[in-house]
DNA sequence: AAAGTGTTTGGCATTTTCGCCAAATAGATC
DNA sequence: GATCTATTTGGCGAAAATGCCAAACACTTT
């Protein structure tokens, strides 16, 4: 496979923050992040999987460069690597009803 | 899995927007699109792929809302289905060399 | 230092995604 | 209507993502 025409590590960096967001539990976990930090165990109640697993999809996200951990006493605290991500994140929010309706007047 | 606090009809749409843009081919179909509507011999020149590849790839793309496709003549021509996904890409164009300086102030 | 708490890592089975080939389809042209 | 052109669909093997369990780890508290 061959890409040409944009740089293509600009064009990785996209998608891989891209897929950072692209699952139920992580694109939550992001929703959630908005309104601040939590600890693991919070983030595991609100995902209600194991704990492994959620650690795993934040790992992936910190790895993306979506969040960022800080340990503090006992708990180990994420948050949203940069405030633009909840712009970005708001701008998704308007897009899916925009989209709705733009397509509603096309025939498909 | 079990997923509260958001709606999850919306919660699950946002992800099948990020899904279809989260793949290399399908992010630089979905850039050069910003720039009006190809065919998908075109768009099959620019990805490099097999032309029953990229056709997958508009097919999943037009599925979860972000394309929409014409015929005209002997071509289908695809395009963004809405012009609020330009917009959202270029917010996209500009979170990650934000992420970057965001992120380089921190220890992690 | 032993035990407890919160989190990550390793490993594995299951599911999903990806990409090519070959065949099918739809419409235009002869 | 036969043929050509552009695109989609079916199918399959390969690769990647997902999620659980068990074990390891890092720190605190006792």
């Amino acid at each position: 496979m061959q890409l040409t025409q944009m740089p293509s590590d600009t064009l990785h960096q996209r998608v891989v923050v891209m897929k950072a967001l692209a699952h139920p539990s992580r694109m939550l976990i992001a929703e959630t992040l908005m309104s601040g930090e939590k600890c693991v165990c919070d983030l595991q109640a609100l995902v209600g999987a194991d704990m492994s697993t959620v650690s795993k999809h934040l790992t992936l996200m910190r790895q993306a460069g979506v969040l960022v951990c800080e340990k503090r006493g006992l708990n180990i605290y994420y948050r949203l690597a940069c405030s633009c991500l909840g712009t970005f994140l708001r701008c998704l929010d308007e897009l899916t009803p925009n989209m709705e309706s733009c397509r509603s007047s096309c025939c498909d």
